[in-house]
RNA sequence: GCUCCUGUGGUGUAGUUCGGUCCAUCAUUCCGGGUUUUCAUCCCGGCGACUCGGGUUCGAAUCCCGACAGGAGCACCA
C-alpha cells in the first residue's frame, strides 16, 4: 500500500458507514483499507455509525450488530473505538448553537426550491442577514418543534459567490420528526453528513480520511468549516467508484427494498453482494483483503470481475478445504464382485491434510449423469469400468488407459443433497449425492470436479444442502 | 449550466513527484504446455496497453495546451 501522507506517528483512520443494513462488498474496501493501515502504522480504526438520517436512509436496529461484528470478521481485528453519531447528539446540537451564536451559521426558513435559486444566481437569500440572537431564537424553534419538518435548515456561512456551487452557504442541520429506532424522539433537529462528521473526526482526533471521491465536495465543505473553528482538516485520500461486473452497484437501499418486496429471501441471499451472502458461501476474509489491498486507492472508476477475488480465495482456502464427492444427477450402477471391497481417498490431494475418506463398495454405484454417456470410464482411486445397461464391469483396477476419470460414490456412502447456486436472478438447485463422510456443518469442501461448497444443513438422517462457492 | 476527478493490455495495477535505466511492472482472465487417478491446486511459456492531436526537448507514459471519453458533486441522503 502507498504510504499515507502527513505525519503517521499516531495514526487515528475511521470507518462510516450507515447503519440501514448489514455491510457490503462495497464497504469492505473501507474496512480493509483502513484496518489495514491501521495495522501498518501501528494506529487505530474508529468505527463510526453515521445514523443521522430516520426519514431516507433510516438506520436498521439489527444492523449495528452485525456491522460490529462483520467488521471484526473482515479486519481479523475488531474496531478500536466504536461511536453512534446517535448518541452523540448533545455533542452536535451545542456546536450547532455555538455557531449560530458566532455567526458562523445560520438558520435559513427559505423553501429549498427558493434557496436552490440564490445558489444558482450567486445571491445571498434573505436569512443571512439575520442577527445572531434571531437566529438563535429560530433555532430554539426548531428544537421546540414550532417549525417543522422542511421549515427550516441551519446553514453554515461561506460564501454566495465560490465557484463550486456545492460549496455555497452548505446545510448542516436539518429538522426531521420521524423517529429514531435507537434514540427515539429526543431530538427534532439532525445534523447532516458534513457537520455531523466534521465535528465527530474532531473529536475523536482522526488524523487520516480514506474516502470515496464522491465526497470530494464534503472534503471541502468541511475544510471552510474547520477553517472557521480554527481546526486543521486530517489528510484526505479517495478512491474511485468500484462496479462488480456481476452485481453492478451495492446500494444498500435498493437491496433492502428488493428483500421488502419479496424478490429477495434477505441479507444473505446468494444473489446480493453482502457479506452475510459471501460469507454464507464460504469466502474468506483473506481474499477479501487481498482483493482490496492488491486495487489499491486509485481515483479511477473501476469495474473488476469475481473471478478476480475467486482467484485469490482458492488460493485462501484450497489447502484446508478437504475433498468430497458430489454426484449430480445420479445414475445408478450395479457392480458385482466387490461388494466388500475398500476404497481410500485422500481428503486432499496434496497431503495438506492427512489422512484419507474410507469407502466400503457395496453392491451399487452413482455416477453422474452427464458422465455416463460414455461407456468407459474410470472411476476415481478405484477402478476402470466399462457401461453397459446399468451394470459396471470392472476391467482393471489399475488404470489401463487415458479414459475419463470421474468421480462417483458407492450406494451406501451416498447421502441426498441439494447444492444451491446463483445464476443470474434464480437460484439453481441442483440434486445429487454428497459423499457421506464425516460431515461437518459450516465446512468448505471441494467438490472434485465440480468447484468448492459450503455445507449449510444436515438434516437429522435425511439430506444435505450445500451453497456453492466458486470453482 | 457550474464545480471537480480520472484516462496504461479483456479486467485491475506499477511507473507519472525529480522526462532518459520503460521496445513499460505485477496480478487476474484467455491461449499453449507440464505435474496430478478432480475440469482443483501447483509449475512453465505465450498473446495483449501508455485515449487522441499539437507543443517543449537530443529524448515524453511521465511536462504544457487542446480535444475526446468516463465518473462524481451542486439533496432539508450517506
Amino acid at each position: 500500500m502507498k504510504a499515507l501522507p502527513g505525519d503517521t506517528s499516531s495514526v487515528v483512520l475511521r470507518f462510516a458507514p450507515n447503519p440501514n443494513g448489514p455491510l457490503t462488498l462495497g464497504h469492505s474496501r473501507g474496512v480493509v483499507i483502513n484496518s489495514e493501515y491501521a495495522k501498518l502504522y501501528d494506529g487505530k480504526v474508529v468505527l463510526r455509525f453515521d445514523d443521522t438520517d430516520t426519514k431516507v436512509k433510516p438506520p436498521l436496529s439489527d444492523a449495528y450488530q452485525w456491522i460490529e461484528e462483520e467488521y471484526g470478521w473482515l479486519a481479523g481485528r475488531p474496531a478500536d473505538i466504536v461511536v453512534r453519531a446517535s448518541d452523540r447528539m448533545p455533542i452536535y446540537l451545542e456546536y450547532a448553537a455555538s455557531m449560530l451564536a458566532d455567526g458562523h451559521c445560520y438558520v435559513c426558513r427559505c423553501p429549498a426550491a427558493e434557496f436552490r435559486s440564490f445558489r444558482e444566481s450567486k445571491e445571498d437569500c434573505p436569512c443571512r442577514s439575520k442577527d445572531a440572537s434571531e437566529n438563535l431564537s429560530d433555532w430554539k424553534s426548531m428544537n421546540d418543534g414550532v417549525l417543522v419538518e422542511g421549515e427550516a435548515v441551519v446553514r453554515v456561512r461561506t460564501d454566495m459567490t465560490l465557484p463550486n456551487p456545492a460549496l455555497r452557504d452548505w446545510p448542516a442541520l436539518r429538522i426531521q420528526h420521524t423517529p429514531h429506532p435507537m434514540v427515539g424522539e429526543q431530538y427534532r433537529v439532525w445534523p447532516l453528513l458534513d457537520f455531523q462528521s466534521a465535528i465527530e473526526d474532531y473529536a475523536q482526533g482522526v488524523t487520516h480520511i480514506v474516502r470515496g471521491k464522491d465526497l470530494m465536495d464534503s472534503t471541502r465543505k468541511q475544510t471552510l468549516m474547520y477553517e472557521k473553528l480554527g481546526w486543521e482538516y486530517p489528510e484526505t485520500l479517495y478512491w474511485g467508484r468500484v462496479k462488480v461486473h456481476e452485481f453492478g452497484g451495492f446500494s444498500t437501499s435498493s437491496m433492502r427494498a428488493s428483500i421488502e418486496d419479496g424478490d429477495r429471501d434477505g441479507w444473505e441471499d446468494l444473489r446480493l453482494p453482502t457479506i452475510q451472502s459471501l460469507r454464507r458461501r464460504g469466502f474468506d476474509a483473506r481474499a477479501l483483503r487481498d482483493f482490496w489491498v492488491e486495487l489499491g486507492i486509485t481515483q479511477k472508476d473501476i469495474s473488476v470481475s469475481m473471478q478476480t477475488i475467486e482467484s485469490l480465495n482458492s488460493r485462501a482456502i484450497d489447502a484446508v478445504a478437504e475433498r468430497r464427492s458430489f454426484v449430480a444427477s445420479p445414475v445408478r450402477l450395479s457392480i458385482e464382485g466387490y461388494e466388500s471391497v475398500a476404497v481410500d481417498s485422500p481428503r486432499h490431494p496434496d497431503g495438506e491434510i492427512p489422512g484419507s475418506r474410507g469407502w466400503v463398495l457395496g453392491g451399487a454405484i452413482y455416477i453422474q449423469k452427464s458422465d455416463s454417456v460414455s461407456s468407459s470410464l474410470r472411476l476415481k482411486e478405484f477402478a476402470d469400468i466399462s457401461i453397459s445397461d446399468s451394470k459396471a464391469d470392472v476391467e482393471s483396477l489399475d488404470r489401463s488407459d487415458n479414459r475419463p476419470i470421474v468421480q462417483w460414490l458407492p450406494e451406501g456412502m451416498a447421502r441426498e443433497a441439494v447444492l444451491f447456486m446463483p445464476q443470474g436472478e434464480e437460484i439453481a438447485e441442483v440434486e445429487g449425492f454428497l459423499e457421506d463422510f464425516e460431515l461437518q456443518v459450516g465446512q468448505v469442501y471441494q467438490l472434485e470436479r465440480v468447484g468448492f461448497a459450503r455445507l449449510e444443513r444436515l438434516a437429522q438422517g435425511g439430506g444435505a444442502e450445500l451453497v456453492w462457492l466458486h470453482s
